[in-house]
DNA sequence: CCGCATCCCTTTGGATACTG
DNA sequence: CAGTATCCAAAGGGATGCGG
C-alpha cells in the first residue's frame, strides 16, 4: 500500500541498496510470526482442519491459531471454505498458489538452514 | 546442535511433514529478528563499519545494531576484523560465504514480498 | 571510533474460560 | 467442531547515558 509509511533511512546514502534492505523487513515480519510458516506447510500438506491443526501442534494454543490463520486469510495465503451438507458444518483451509509459491521459497530457507545448523 | 529440545509434536501423526514444519521456526527465529537481515545485506554491500552502519539505520539504536551484530558473527554469516595499524583502531565486517548463501534467499523473499504485495 | 549497562515500554504469545 | 474474550507473563526493541 502506498500509505504505508516506510521510516527507513535515505540520506545520501546508496539509495538502492537501503530501498532492498528496508523493504526485506516487512516481509520477514509479515511471515516471521511464530507458527505462521509451520501452519502454512501443514495446511499445504493436507492438515486442513481447525481441529487437526490442534493437534499437529499440541503446544499452540487455539486463540494464537485462530489469529494466524485470520492473518494468512488477509495475506492471501490460504483459503477458508465452509461446508454446509455436513453435521456439523466443517470449515477448510487450504493453501493458495500465492501461499504455495512463498512454500517454496521457505522450503529454500529451510534447507539452507538445516544444512548450515544442524 | 543436538542438545537442544525440539518441542514439536508427533504423535502418530505424518511425522516427515512435522518435522519440516518444526525446524522452519527455528530458521526464522534466527534470522527474522528486526534490522537483522537489512544489516547482513548492508555490510555485504560495502557498509562494513559501525559508524557507516549507524548513519545507514538512522533508526536503530547502538546497543540494537550491537546485538545483531553479535548474533550475526556467532551464526557465522559474518566476520569481525580489528584492524589494529589504524588510529584509532577500525573494526571491519565482512559477510561469509554463508551469510551470502542466505542472501541470495532473502533476495528470493524479498522479490516475492514486492510482486505480492507492493 | 566502537560499543555496553540500565531502564522502560510496547508487542507477542500463551493460559483460562466462554460462545455459536 | 470452530472459534472469541480477557487477562497476563515474557521477550524484544528503543532511549539515555557511560566506558574502552
Amino acid at each position: 500500500m502506498a500509505t504505508k509509511v516506510k521510516e527507513c533511512s535515505s540520506n545520501a546514502y546508496n539509495l538502492q541498496v537501503l530501498a532492498t534492505s528496508c523493504e526485506v523487513n516487512e516481509v520477514l515480519e509479515k511471515i516471521g510470526s511464530r507458527w505462521k510458516m509451520q501452519i502454512l506447510h501443514s495446511i499445504a500438506h493436507g492438515t486442513q482442519q481447525f481441529s487437526t491443526l490442534k493437534k499437529a501442534f499440541p503446544s499452540l494454543s487455539d486463540q494464537v491459531l485462530g489469529k494466524r490463520l485470520k492473518e494468512l486469510v488477509e495475506y492471501g495465503l490460504i483459503n477458508k471454505a465452509i461446508v454446509e451438507d455436513t453435521v456439523p458444518p466443517q470449515t477448510i483451509y487450504s493453501a493458495t498458489s500465492k501461499g504455495t509459491a512463498l512454500l517454496s521459497i521457505i522450503h529454500d530457507l529451510h534447507m539452507w538452514g538445516m544444512k548450515e545448523w544442524d
